[in-house]
DNA sequence: TTTTGCGGGATTTTT
DNA sequence: TCCCGCAAAA
């Protein structure tokens, strides 16, 4: 029985594929392009393990990058291997270790109901402490100095190490913020005073906690035979070492992921692990699923010819068997409203011709922003439709306020959960009396919650008796939680905190919508509790997962709508028709990401995801003056457009006359010359050709590399070395390259040929 | 303490 | 354009 199940599965693959299911031992990479069937690999990979190998589902962990494809992949899996798949531990890495975390915490000093802080929490506490420490908010900016924190958390740099190393020091001095290191530093100490853990926080004290703690270590790496990653590509060193750690014992590793789709190295996701994963692993057995089911042979290789441009690429050869299919697209419109009318008439006529439903159409952008006039005009034309993303359901002001009460009553030591929740309603508590509360705290190094329950004797008169009923109210629903579960508990809260009465008293359109989303939030934790399959149904427990949460966790709304959303989000997706819209410099690529080649590499990944998201056909489109900022602006077409091969291209001929067509060649064409200009006025955007290593090429010992010695890389050329950073195995290098731009090079890794000056 | 109005910055992406 | 945080006014 069993082995006819498997019989058919395996007859559903071709032979890499099937390899890539089969091979379950040992260290797999799969290189996996755009539409080749890797989720398939994947979950019938899972259910080979449990199905032919007897694996136990807990015994096997599966990472992926979000919430949602791990949810489809359990179910997936379940339909072949049943309701045992629900043992699996399976999640994103941030949910996962968060869970380890739990149960470990106190090894790392934090109790097990520790606070998770999204990034508003972490931004907020920043403001305040860069306030607190007297520094100009305008130099650091709380997005600024999440960002170095963030960046050295993800490279596991402690503030310790952060403090002790000079050339973060010389870094951030000649950035004109000396007091990065000191900011680090409080910023953590701050977090574990509050028993809270950020994003990053999270991967960086699992490491923590397996680097010191060989026990728990030892007890996970027996535990968990056999590790999964998904979307690999996207990890980034803090999330590699865990994995490297915790498969050190069995080795049996399968990474799945794309070079050619990395678009998170923003957030320190670094292909550098792809490299990586092949030096660690010596006998690593790569396999590469090249064959493309999704689209037809014109967008597979308009995507290639694209992709083509970028030099940092593994090699790889994706290919279809699918039909030529039609041209991609090209729609000029005048301005950005223009453009929303005729991607909305586009879709509306296309739906016609071809019979489709609404839910085969997506239109994808690169900012969040440009969704309105789409909007506007699929609304004018009937066209029902969906934004996914923009801002979420769980970043939305009465929410969070909610949310706050409900932290606050879990951890008492959350000091972001206190301030947010103390006066709302209105309580008459002020900043004043607040700040007292948390210096007081600080000063005489007492938990918060202590002062709190003692505000009288801190805090004369009004602001004590309104801090005490404040407290009288927190401790009253404590006890509701301790006896019940998270859904009476919430309900409690939101009537007896007074914030459901003051939102229903608000009878505008948004206050009213407000409104709903606070009874939604309750029918979503009444949705928690009424889980039969869970075991705690606590507030606690619903916190635990709450902050882990995205807007597509949520509903899965198979409406039938067509699909608006930002490319990010569209990866891992497919539609029959696809929209590209905005395609414009400045904005794809955004203008953000100018600076570097590295970032103009990662817009053109961004561009390729985008392409390979359409199974039958592609519609580019861009406007020649857009709003942008409240002003109209004038835009020139995107530089990508002339990079897919002409060949797969036509100019609309509906909404393009003749002359459009000439007209649009033409801006084309003055765009790509005035872009040859740029480039060669400017060499960190030069299209550098491959540099062809010198004759003698040898890679030297990197060992006594120093800042400012000259160097010749493979495939980078000639450039000087700018600074070096850390020691031994993780030793890197910043070099300029004369053509190739600013790269930062694992020494242990990268092979460099000094030259002697 | 709360409300209002001003000015400045934002639109890159997400766990 | 719109949203946020902060300063001044009430």
């Amino acid at each position: 029985m069993a082995s006819e199940v498997q019989a058919d599965y395996l007859n559903e693959l071709n032979p890499p594929q099937r390899e890539g299911v089969v091979n379950t031992e040992g260290p797999t990479m799969l290189i996996a392009g755009a539409g080749s069937g890797k989720t398939r690999v994947l979950t019938y990979r899972i259910a080979h393990l449990i199905q032919h190998h007897h694996v136990e589902p807990f015994s096997i962990m599966a990472l992926t990058f979000t919430n949602k494809a791990a949810k489809e992949m359990r179910e997936r899996i379940e339909k072949i291997v049943g309701n045992e798949a629900r043992n699996l531990y399976m999640g994103t890495f941030h949910s996962v270790f968060a869970r380890i975390l739990r149960s470990e915490a106190s090894r790392l000093g934090f109790p097990s109901n520790f606070t998770i802080y999204d990034t508003d929490d972490s931004k907020t506490l920043i403001r305040q402490i860069v306030k607190q420490m007297k520094l100009d908010d305008k130099l650091y900016k709380a997005n600024v100095v999440l960002n170095r924190i963030s960046a050295a958390k993800n490279r596991l740099v402690s503030w310790q190490d952060y403090l002790n190393n000079p050339i973060y020091a010389q870094d951030d001095a000649d950035n004109m913020r000396p007091e990065m290191g000191k900011l680090y530093q409080t910023y953590v100490m701050r977090c574990f005073s509050a028993d809270a853990m950020d994003f990053d926080d999270l991967l960086f004290n699992t490491n923590v906690l397996f680097q010191e703690h060989p026990d728990v270590l030892n007890k996970y790496q027996q535990r968990f035979k056999y590790l999964l990653i998904d979307e690999f590509q996207d990890t980034n060193i803090s999330q590699y070492l865990i994995a490297k750690r915790l498969a050190a014992v069995r080795q049996n590793i399968a990474v799945v992921g794309d070079d050619a789709q990395s678009i998170y190295a923003f957030r320190g996701a670094d292909i550098q692990n792809i490299l990586n994963f092949e030096r660690d692993y010596p006998d690593l057995k790569v396999i590469k699923l090249e064959q493309n089911y999704r689209s037809t042979k014109t967008i597979v290789n308009a995507a290639n010819s694209v992709i083509n441009k970028n030099t940092a690429q593994l090699q790889k050869n994706v290919w279809t068997d699918n039909d030529e299919g039609d041209l991609i697209e090209l729609i000029k419109a005048t301005s950005d409203n223009e453009e929303g009318k005729l991607i909305a008439s586009a879709i509306f006529e296309t739906k016609m011709q071809t019979q489709s439903s609404n839910a085969e159409f997506a239109i994808l952008y690169r900012t969040n922003s440009q969704s309105r006039a789409m909007e506007e005009a699929l609304r004018r034309n009937n066209l029902k439709y969906r934004v996914v993303g923009g801002l979420s359901f769980y970043q939305r002001k009465e929410i969070k306020d909610l949310i706050a009460y409900l932290r606050f009553i879990v951890n008492p030591n959350d000091e972001q959960a206190m301030r947010r929740s103390i006066n709302l309603p209105k309580r008459g508590i002020g900043p004043g009396t607040i700040e007292k509360l948390v210096v007081v705290a600080s000063e005489e190094n007492q938990p918060l919650w202590n002062v709190m329950e003692n505000a009288k004797s801190y805090l004369g008169g009004r602001g004590g008796n309104q801090v005490d009923e404040y407290v009288t109210l927190i401790k009253s629903f404590r006890l509701t939680a301790e006896k019940k579960d998270a859904y009476d508990t919430a309900a409690l809260v939101a009537k007896n905190s007074g914030l459901l009465k003051e939102l229903y008293a608000d009878k505008t359109i948004e206050g009213m919508s407000r409104y709903e989303n606070v009874q939604e939030l309750l029918n979503a934790i009444k949705e928690f509790t009424d889980d039969k399959e869970r075991e705690d149904k606590s507030l606690s427990a619903f916190l635990q997962e709450v902050t882990l949460l995205t807007d597509e966790d949520r509903s899965d709304s198979n409406e039938e709508a067509v699909t608006l959303m930002t490319i990010h989000m569209a990866k891992g997706l497919e539609f029959n028709h696809v929209y590209i819209v905005g395609m414009e410099e400045d904005l794809f690529p955004s203008q953000m990401m100018l600076s570097s080649r590295a970032d103009l590499e990662e817009e053109r990944r961004l561009f390729y995801v985008a392409i390979t998201r359409a199974k039958k056909k592609l519609t580019l489109s861009y406007a020649l003056n857009r709003y942008r900022f409240g002003r109209l602006k004038n835009c020139e077409p995107s530089r990508f457009l002339e990079e897919i091969d002409p060949r797969f291209i036509k100019v609309n001929k509906k909404f393009g006359s003749r002359a459009a067509l000439s007209s649009a060649e033409s801006y084309v064409t003055k765009n790509f010359v005035n872009n040859l200009k740029k480039d060669q006025s400017n060499r960190k955007f030069a299209s550098a050709p491959q540099h062809k290593p010198s004759p003698d090429f040898q890679p030297s010992d990197t060992s006594g590399l120093q800042e400012g010695m000259r160097v010749e890389h493979a495939k980078f050329g000639f450039g000087k070395v700018t600074v070096i950073d850390a020691e031994g195995a993780n030793k890197k290098a910043k070099v300029e390259f004369d053509t190739a731009g600013e790269k930062t090079l694992l020494l242990s890794f990268a092979k460099l040929r000094i030259i002697e000056d």
